[in-house]
DNA sequence: CGCGGGTAGCTTCCAAGGAAGCTATATTGT
DNA sequence: ACAATATAGCTTCCTTGGAAGCTACCCGCG
């Protein structure tokens, strides 16, 4: 991406923080180098990219505190909301966690290797799994979701509630009309 | 992540749209299996990583129809707005594209397999490489950012003048105020 | 009954980055 | 001057996920 987008990219000696603003800046230049664009919208989506980012990077640390990955903690997670038993068909993780099969097949089986969930053939179609959290994988994600929520708390705190909620309302709304009539540009080269 | 986070991931066959709004979902369902949390930042949060994911997702459609990927598209973004003659070291292409040296070291690899960029010695540091972009890779950049503003102006049209700079606001706000006292969490388990 | 399309999960191969360490070179302190 | 340290870029290995195809299985239809 051009994009002023892309922050922190999480390990590594990337970048130092910028003392103006990154997106600024990179605004200013293009403005020099191609006066002929409008470079403006990269002022919204550009630093829309760079804040998740740098909120992702805030989060994995604490799902490292607990030896998991996004991933990881991101199936555990789905398959302690689904309520007890706390199971789930591998697809259905996949579904839900936006992932392909694929994916899914190798968060599992890390997963099932670090012994916080069981896979077993499922009853009715034999095609079928179940993969269920073990009393390990509960407590596990218990624990780490109540810090991650104390941890989101914590970085929202920086927004008082009405620009909370104006910002709620702002992406729901964007993404809503993305999706409603959101074809993708289809325009030639 | 829990996330709600995480929407879109690029390829395969992720889920399908949710009717209602995912992130409602799943706080609903975190509401019934654990009502001692407060959920309510993943409904920015969470929004804001899938909006992110989402407008990706499009950005990316038009880096491809260039043959780039967004790592590729990003660095020749960063020598094209480098002005004339369009050349920096790789050190600084980590930098502003906020990846490792190493892999900017591949991104320049691929490009200069490409046609798209030069690598040569750089004249006073012996240690140093210098690359810059080629013609060809100055001609595509050129138009690829101009599709890519395209595409930019159309994703940003879902929202009115005024919901836009709104947005805008809040983000740098946030971000401003994550850089300032932003410690990570700290705590302990 | 048994054939054929669709589905579920898995496997294999590939792409892209991060982490850490290597080599060559520059710089700094004494 | 020269040893110690720092820096630039690269290389190697590892992790993670997507793409595509495989196998087993279900189910409906003739």
């Amino acid at each position: 991406m051009e994009h002023p987008e892309h922050p922190d990219r999480r390990g590594g000696h990337p970048a130092p923080v910028d003392p103006v603003d990154h997106v600024a800046q990179i605004q200013a230049e293009w403005q020099r180098e191609r006066p002929d664009l409008d470079v403006s919208p990269q002022a919204v989506i550009g630093r829309l990219h760079r804040l998740a980012d740098r909120l992702t990077a805030e989060l994995t640390l604490v799902y490292q505190r607990y030896g998991l990955g996004e991933g990881e903690f991101d199936v555990l997670a789905a398959l302690r909301r689904a309520g007890a038993p706390y199971e789930r068909a591998p697809g259905e993780l996949a579904a839900h966690t936006m992932v392909t099969t694929g994916a899914m097949t190798k968060r599992i089986d890390r997963l099932e290797r670090a012994g916080l969930v069981t896979r077993r053939p499922a009853e009715d179609d034999r095609r079928g799994r179940v993969v269920a959290l073990t009393d390990a994988g509960r407590r596990l994600i218990d624990e780490a979701f109540t810090a991650h929520m104390r941890n989101e708390h914590r970085l929202l705190a920086h927004l008082a509630p009405e620009e909370a909620a104006a910002l709620q309302t702002l992406l729901t709304a964007w993404q809503t009309r993305l999706d409603g009539t959101g074809q993708p540009d289809r325009r030639a080269g």
